[in-house]
DNA sequence: CCACTTTCGCAACGCTGTTGCCAAAGTGCA
DNA sequence: TGCACTTTGGCAACAGCGTTGCGAAAGTGG
């Protein structure tokens, strides 16, 4: 922390947020965190000085001295050179990925994964066990200090930046302290995070299932830099992630994504949660029924609501129900996507930006592992950008 | 001092390319501009170094350098002193909102209205006249640049910073291009930012009248600061604004904020648009036959959709329908909301954190200008952080 | 073998915010 | 009235950042 003393008198009034003011550690930081996700982006391939110098704008001999300080801290390493271009061949620089590891852990309500994923985010180690999420603190933190204790023992003791921690929600973020987790109240104000910091002497990030899911599966080339996707999650309940500008949107107060209780049906069949028409009743009562048509078109319908509020540029389905039926879900929303796409001049429908002229729509790859993958992305998101 | 040329300030350090690398010169600019947003809100009262530094995180002395740069530039001068607290008083600096000015032009189907504003964002001349939008670009080229060249005479040829101009939408901010406004279809993929741009001699910026009108409402006191908030515009149609974490959420083509073709009543009856069950449709149709309630709760209930899956503190509403019948609308819109957050635990209600457990629901104040305001706060914006 | 091109590091530089120190300008008490 | 104390804010020296100038290294092409 800063040399600041921990009074702060005079300014208590009125009290608006801290600034984020910029000094010269915070520059190197930046940039530092820059080049480390273009060569994180660039993968096996590698990038040489005068790309990275490139594509982030500095230059030459600025990437030379990042560069030089993230080798020295052996994050990065040269790795042979490039064809000459009529000159000295440039030398390839890569990301280390085995310098440094982070914890995925994913607290289910009868489940507990941890994963530990090196810096390229692929997971070396993981664990497994059941878990009573109901059944208090101390078991969790125990069975959560356990498994991690274990899985670092596993991997030899590696350097672990870290631990992000997935739950269901609602939590906030910025706190790290839980809400009101459904049928669970007991958890309801709960500091996990600095109680789980402590556990395992780790720094901790912690946020929504899924959103780490989100995180996830934005690691996946095709999502890679700066885009903007939603990511609709359709297991036992509905809810959704967002990806806005390349970053999790969270909210003010880490309650965005609530997709589920989105009213569809005005005065329609009464949900679980008291309203009347949300999505996730109606989609989730046509999978009951069998419709699965009618549920691909609900959801799709509620999607496109997402999309024309929010403009992203790719949906992606995923969570237990969709998986049973993938192709169904995913060709269903798709066609309610191009059909309202099609009645409205999209602004990239107008200037050709792409293939279709609808937001495209895929299923998001990967298993059971993508939240507890995702928990261990919150980590690594902080040293790359 | 003088040794900067006094245009500096006036080109915000916006990353020039896909490289958003840091250098000296883009911190500096960070944090000056970190600066004279605190002295903006601020306002008429000012505020002490020590106080900018406690806000920004920077060091006393960093804040000192900055507004001696300022005050040599003219944009900050000191005003009197506080009070002592046993010790030399605090001198308190503020802003001179005399010293630059913006343009902000509104471009209507049936109307040009252009403001100088002041960097308060107040205005300090304004003009109008009547333009039919269909009539071709030189025609409303000249148009806008008459209008701009009398305002800029009128108030005594000040320092003019460079113009925000809103119009209706489909555009693309990014690049300034126009897509196809509804019903003239003869602007799309006009260059207008850059056209203006030539016939003004001013930097432009563009953007939608509904994200104008949003940044404009966005300056008062009590949306001041990190805020995130919706404005939602119900006029002859049904759009929003969404300023998010106190920046103006755009997506990725300048396509978000389209609300009022939200489906909230599958099989519906059928919009303009071609969709089912639009807000727009079912709320207009409300209005319509005399049904306010009915309206308001329809409102309500897309607003309740947005509010939970962005997590916003606040839905501002505005437009000429809304001003008809303003208590009508606000009350009505407020008991949905607060009717569907009483059924979720949501974050802030479980946290005690305010009045009521639902995000506050408030009429947009301005009247027929808020958009043009907010087309000259497009341009002051990259000023301020 | 030489001329040329291209890459990349060393050294000097300008600029940033930071630190140490001190004058200025008040309050409070003897 | 005078002295001790507190707080503010400027001056000067400083460390660290990216930038610039220049030269060595390492290729290609004639």
């Amino acid at each position: 922390m800063s040399s600041n003393d921990p009074d702060r008198p005079t300014t208590a009034p009125t009290a608006p947020a801290a600034g984020p003011g910029a000094n010269l550690l915070a520059l190197r930081g930046h940039n530092t965190a820059l080049v480390l996700g273009l060569l994180r982006t660039a993968g096996q391939e590698g990038a040489s000085r005068l790309e990275l110098a490139g594509r982030t704008g500095l230059t030459p001999q600025a990437v030379s001295k990042i560069t030089a300080r993230l080798r020295a801290d052996g994050l990065a390493e040269e790795a042979g050179r490039r064809a000459s271009t009529g000159g000295k061949p440039r030398t390839v620089l890569r990301l280390v990925p085995g310098a440094r590891y982070a914890v995925g852990l994913h607290l289910d309500r009868d489940e507990i994964r941890c994963v530990l994923a090196d810096l390229a985010g692929r997971p070396v180690a993981e664990r497994r066990a059941p878990l009573d999420l109901g059944a208090g603190a101390e078991a969790v933190l125990a069975a959560a200090g356990r498994e991690v204790a274990a899985l670092r023992d596993a991997a030899g003791g590696p350097p672990v930046l870290g631990a992000g921690v997935a739950c269901p929600g609602p939590l906030d973020h910025g706190t790290g302290v839980l809400r009101q987790v459904t049928g669970l109240p007991q958890w309801d104000g709960f500091p996990l995070r600095d109680a789980l910091g402590a556990r395992l002497g780790l720094p901790v990030v912690l946020d929504k299932d899924t959103n780490a899911a989100a995180l996830g599966i934005g690691r996946a080339p095709e999502e890679a830099g700066g885009a903007s996707f939603a990511y609709l999650h359709l297991g036992t309940g509905l809810g959704a992630g967002l990806v806005l500008g390349g970053a999790l949107y969270r909210g003010p107060h880490t309650g965005a994504g609530e997709f589920g209780h989105q009213v569809v049906q005005l005065d329609g069949p009464r949900c679980g949660c008291g309203r009347r028409g949300c999505v996730e009743a109606l989609c989730l009562a046509a999978v009951a029924r069998g419709d699965l048509p009618e549920a691909a078109r609900v959801l799709g319908v509620a999607a496109a609501n997402l999309v024309e509020l929010l403009d992203v540029d790719r949906v992606l389905l995923g969570g237990r129900t969709v998986q049973q039926h993938p192709e169904g879900f995913r060709d269903g929303v798709a066609r309610v996507l191009a059909d309202h796409a099609a009645l409205r001049g999209r602004p990239w429908a107008a200037s050709g930006g792409g293939p279709g002229a609808a937001p495209a729509v895929a299923l998001a790859r990967g298993g059971p592992r993508t939240v507890a993958d995702g928990a261990a992305e919150l980590v690594l998101t902080g040293l790359f950008r």
